[in-house]
DNA sequence: TACCAGGGGTAAG
DNA sequence: CTTACCCATGGT
């Protein structure tokens, strides 16, 4: 079916760094697995996104994830108007992104591996955490394709540190092993958490050995929906010092905080990436020579 | 407080 | 090809 939604780019959600099962399949065609359901998306204009469900599977489950009852357009408006030219430029490209509400476990897991690794080695662990724990489903599109769900917490609770280390998630393994059974054990109350605060959230994930607290922002953020967190990994912390020189307010953007920091995000990443390749290019030119 | 292990990916040499 | 660098957390 067809979505016709403003700021609704999903090139740049697949791109923006919260998530990590979104695969380019071709331009502008994507693949999805949350919920355990498979889904593709299709960029079909600027405000126009082709969704491989029904209507009736959409409202369920997609509408909601994608964040798409919210308006991203106010937000968008006050800073390309406001007097920050980083944020105006940054929220001029980004204006598609959205903050997907993505499930708490994945999200808890997934960003505990997340430390000191970049997005593609994040990736691998993950693809590889699902096919080894995972629940397999079918594909309804090719029914000899097989993709497999993220483990549940009894799943990935039942893991060996050895099986995990083959898995690259290095020093990661006990922590990986010690969350998912804090949370199939109970000690983390998954129903509990939705209900907590910013604040009450935070506390309890920075309990769990290995989350710290810029995993536990964006698990609040990534999987609990506070679009008031702020996490600071180097990327922001290095805008924040280069652009900001650590003057940057952001009281102004109170309950936005975390949309913001995407823009800031998904901005500072492709100027650098268009730097490498604009250097590389330059590189190929002067060996030509 | 300051520093470092840790390991896979990527850029640079 | 090899080497250097990157990075969030917990421990010293």
């Amino acid at each position: 079916m067809l979505i016709h939604k403003k700021n609704f780019n999903i090139e740049q959600i697949a791109d923006s760094g919260q998530c990590f099962r979104m695969n380019q399949l071709a331009e502008k065609h994507y693949s999805l697995i949350a919920f355990g359901r498979y889904l593709e998306l299709i960029q079909r204009g600027e405000d126009l996104v082709e969704i491989s469900c029904d209507e009736e599977e959409f409202a369920e489950l997609w509408q909601d994830y994608f964040d798409l009852s919210y308006d991203y357009t106010q937000l968008i408006d006050t800073l390309l108007a406001g007097e920050d030219p980083f944020l105006r430029s940054a929220a001029a490209f980004g204006k598609g992104i959205r903050i997907l509400k993505q499930e708490f476990f994945e999200m808890m897991i997934s960003f505990i591996i997340s430390q000191n690794k970049n997005i593609p080695a994040i990736k691998n662990c993950v693809e590889a955490l699902c096919h080894k724990y995972g629940t397999p489903i079918r594909s309804a599109f090719d029914h000899n394709t097989i993709y497999y769900a993220f483990p549940t917490p009894s799943q990935l609770a039942q893991a060996s540190k050895e099986e995990l280390r083959e898995l690259k998630v290095g020093y990661r393994d006990e922590y990986i092993i010690r969350a998912a059974q804090a949370v199939a054990e109970g000690q983390l109350d998954v129903n509990c958490i939705h209900s907590y605060s910013y604040k009450e959230a935070f506390d309890a994930l920075k309990q769990i050995h290995g989350i710290g607290d810029k995993v536990a922002n964006c698990i609040c953020l990534y999987g609990l929906h506070h679009i008031q967190v702020f996490p600071i990994d180097v990327w922001i912390k290095r805008i924040l010092d280069e652009v900001y020189q650590n003057e940057f307010n952001l009281k102004l953007y109170e309950g936005n905080a975390g949309i913001v920091q995407q823009y800031m995000f998904y901005f500072m990443r492709n100027q650098k990436e268009n730097q490498n390749e604009k250097t590389a290019k330059e590189g190929m030119k002067s060996k030509k020579k």
